[in-house]
DNA sequence: ATGGTCGCGCAGCGA
């Protein structure tokens, strides 16, 4: 809790997180539940389904988190939430393609780290116009990276970056062959991110299979385990020599009314991080 | 194996 802290308090772990929360709106209850106890420094959030003028920034404020969002209403919507800094916010690329797909992108560094909050295209079939819409937002995201960023940076890009990397990652590989998430070219996509800098650190210290971020909703399946790992944390090589653990958070995927998707987070030893000053509520004034 | 459920918004689409 920062309740009662008085000045600014040192962190010497950042915690950073991510969460495609499948509308903000539905789900501003349960973030913030989530936000109580799991306590992350910041928390990357996708398909926010809000426009910017209605994004809750007040929510977060009360919670100590300052938020930048970037979203056009009833589709996409990118968030950053931050208790250690929020400067220097990005809408990247969007809307620079041939078909922009909308508010997927958002970048802002917090305390010293650049977080970049992506959601990417779902990609729905294979020989699709979304589909090769979905590898040319790809080819932007590297294009960004090469143009706006160093593999020497302090970095997180993370987000619902809609590719499962390798079998292990979908439930049953048989599955999903020649299927979206699992082709050559959007592994190829993914994997080019990693060979531009960036290490998926969840796997790095979950090299175990049957570990997803999302399950489809219907027939069950969160509840027979038949998911995919499509939500991912990609640091550059000096914050993962600093990554002391990484989680998938389950539990946040039970209960009524989950998003689809669960939220994930590293921990990160980047000593001297300053937390925010916690705002303080204006009081009622009693009359005497 | 198929389809099964959500959210948005009020029909049917997107995921």
């Amino acid at each position: 809790m920062v309740c009662g802290r008085i000045g600014p308090a040192r962190l010497d772990r950042v915690r950073i997180a991510s969460w495609n929360v499948n509308s903000l709106k539905v789900r501003q209850e349960r973030v913030e539940g989530w936000i109580a106890d799991a306590q992350p420094d910041v928390l990357a959030m996708q398909e926010t389904k809000l426009a910017d003028g209605a994004a809750p920034l007040m929510a977060f404020q009360m919670a100590g988190y300052e938020l930048a969002h970037h979203g056009e209403g009833r589709w996409n919507g990118v968030a950053i939430a931050s208790r250690v800094g929020l400067r220097d916010v990005s809408h990247g690329f969007e809307g620079t393609g041939p078909d922009a797909e909308g508010a997927r992108f958002l970048a802002a560094t917090c305390g010293d780290v650049r977080v970049v909050s992506v959601y990417a295209p779902n990609g729905r079939a294979l020989r699709t116009e979304t589909y090769e819409a979905k590898l040319d937002w790809y080819a932007r995201l590297l294009a960004w990276l090469q143009v706006n960023a160093d593999p020497r940076d302090d970095l997180v890009l993370t987000g619902d970056l809609n590719v499962a990397p390798a079998d292990i990652d979908v439930y049953d590989p048989t599955l999903y062959v020649d299927s979206t998430h699992t082709s050559a070219p959007e592994r190829a996509a993914f994997r080019a991110l990693l060979d531009w800098g960036l290490v998926d650190i969840y796997r790095v210290h979950h090299p175990e299979p049957g570990r997803y971020t999302w399950w489809d909703y219907r027939a069950g399946n969160f509840h027979k385990g038949l998911g995919m790992r499509i939500d991912h944390l990609l640091v550059t090589a000096s914050l993962a020599a600093r990554a002391v653990d990484a989680q998938i958070d389950r539990s946040a995927r039970k209960g009524s009314l989950p998003s689809d998707h669960a939220p994930l987070f590293v921990d990160l030893d980047v000593p001297g991080v300053v937390l925010r000053e916690p705002w303080d509520p204006p009081r009622l004034m009693r009359g005497s």
